[in-house]
DNA sequence: CATGAATGAGACTTCATTCAT
DNA sequence: CATGAATGAAGTCTCATTCAT
């Protein structure tokens, strides 16, 4: 066990099951973050969680079921924490640049969960579509407040969370530095129509990047 | 074998081990597009071949060395192919959408290449720097011709290619119609700055899609 | 746990440790019959016994242990139920006929009774030895009577046996119906030396079936 | 590996495929003999076959594919042989008692082929069709000859083969001697209708037992 | 070159059993 | 008594890879 995981904090004071479940769900953070879902193994994720083979089977189904359990709890717990502070932010275009920078930011701040989220685009396709769901909010009040001039469906939304992960993995692979995040956030302004100079501004506003911690939710 | 590949066609009038080493890259393709680099087996690519699992080393020094020289000759023909249609387009805007719908048109039209593309990006990174500096050309020169005024640098390359990929995986997935590549190419244009009037027109112009065949180089 | 078996009914009013010693055997005739005693799993018994798979392990040594009390317990009742209800009939030949055919008939009734009678002659081979020195007793005064003519050795019981378990087997996979009792004792008859007629006569004569209901005893 | 067996010496001259396949079948002979179809494992069959795990799926889909194959192989040459000594003999009685007696005794020279045919009823039950199908030959026979006077029907097929599994069973287990198949020739006899005195005969008249190698078919 | 049998590591999964609570 | 989490051995099967022919 190397350290100890998010999950692992959050059910310190629980009971043991609790707690060997959170050991598992921090390693297979690790393991998917590191292999993706086809290379990680079921029994790298014991290993690194403490317990034996048999263990994660008391726990688990299966690897797909710790995935999609994963990947869920961690959409979730970044979304629920970058909409939790937005609250009072109404204009679109800044909840949007707002929104992209920091959900950039707290992924980076935990570098597997980052890559967890890219990569489950192939085995729990529903966690993009959380994170659409949450951005099209954002992007469909814009339209309403004449920001936006463009149609906001399926395949503009699935093109502007390529666009935003792009900037992630970016960021994890160290290719680029913090600005990604605002870059990638001028680049989405100016596809929604936002004049670039108005796209520069929202983009490149200082906003305060709260210093989330993960803290997840079980 | 199921009929003859391009690369198998390509090899038609050479010698025997010449045909069998088409036989197992078109093998491959199939199988990479239809389920990945990790979960596609050597056996599968050469029962796919019709050779049985030795040669298939004979040829091959391991799944990666096929995995890559596959992408990379799939890339590079595609790239080509568009290159060479393009000689006489000298607008950047222009050249920029009518190469990006091509490259999709012709990835549709040839599915398992198109998947190679796609999934190549976990296991042979080059093939996407190559596609990356196809499209470099074009868009420095937008900017010379002052039609782009956005710096082209390796982090827009990157967010601008996985926007075309995105949408390429939108068609082959059949979430989207042939109107993926001109909606794609107008929200690029739009990133790079050119007015939202223009960038329509431009994406939106007929252009002859030329009827390209696969033609690969060996 | 589906419903109340014979064990639990049996239980019903003794304290709780006596109840689930019950529930477990219950479930293990079901789980026995349905999955021969290789397949069987102590976590499915238990699993059917709404108690956790430790419980088992308080109540029975292992596997083989309740396999061996369920068996015995089984044999043992239809047993004594078929002898109690013969106390009137004197004659063996009559008397072999009539138990045999209410053997299978009451097993038939209880389908996984009878399964696991067939099968427990791998794994608790005494619960045979105990149904033939059952048999044994009527087959003997049936020399005495100068019914039969065929001496009776445990070669012959192990013979006979396994005519009578065949034509269970075959009624409980449903390959023929109540007739196979009848036939079976035929021919056992036949075996042992009574004249064909008076076989037919024996082994076809009405007899009433008593409605027995399977009534354990702990 | 221990020694040789049947299947292993018919393919000593065979290529080595060839003879692999024939150890993991001898092999298999031995562990389904001991130890039953559900608790034989792959990984012990291939151990007395001296190849590595893997080695068996090169062979075999599935442990089901090789015990059907076996249970098959060994069924066949017994019939086969046995018939094919026994083309002098008209009278139904006779082919019936010699077919029956030979049977047991070449079973009990090879026990572990004996064991096989007694428990494939499990999982090839296409096994004891085929059996019985041989001897439904000369049962059929014998009703036209006018020796026996019973229905032969599927239901008496299955029962009479049961008595000479039984029979075979308990030589196996050492329970008896040789006398037991004729022993069991008599029994069947009797419930075919011969007269006491007839079956007695028949069951017991000399016969040249061949000294029957098991000599396999590829 | 091509063959194809063999390898052996390793993946997934089940299960009887133990033991601290 | 009952719980139920944990164990670890064992089993099934796949697959990249090697090598003698």
């Amino acid at each position: 066990m190397s350290g100890e995981g998010p999950f692992t904090h959050q059910a310190r004071n629980q009971r043991k099951s609790v707690r060997t479940r959170a050991r598992l769900m921090d390693a297979a953070v690790e393991v998917f973050a590191r292999d993706g879902f086809e290379a990680a193994s079921v029994n790298e994720i014991a290993r690194r969680a403490d317990v034996v083979n048999g263990t994660f089977y008391v726990h688990f189904k299966d690897k797909d079921a710790i995935a999609a359990e994963v990947a869920f709890k961690v959409a979730y717990d970044i979304a629920r924490q970058i909409d939790g502070a937005m609250t009072h932010i109404d204009n679109a275009a800044e909840r949007f640049s707002c929104a992209t920078r920091q959900f950039i930011e707290i992924a980076c701040g935990q570098p597997q969960w980052g890559w967890v989220l890219i990569r489950s685009a192939g085995y729990a396709p529903e966690v993009h579509r959380q994170v659409e769901s949450y951005l099209r909010t954002d992007l469909a009040l814009g339209v309403r407040q004449g920001l936006f001039d463009l149609e906001i469906d399926a395949f503009t939304m699935d093109t502007i969370l390529s666009m935003i992960l792009a900037a992630l993995a970016a960021r994890l692979r160290g290719d680029t530095g913090p600005e990604a995040a605002s870059k990638v956030s001028e680049m989405v302004l100016r596809v929604l129509g936002v004049p670039a100079v108005a796209a520069k501004a929202f983009a490149w506003s200082p906003i305060e990047l709260q210093g989330f911690k993960i803290q997840t939710t079980l």
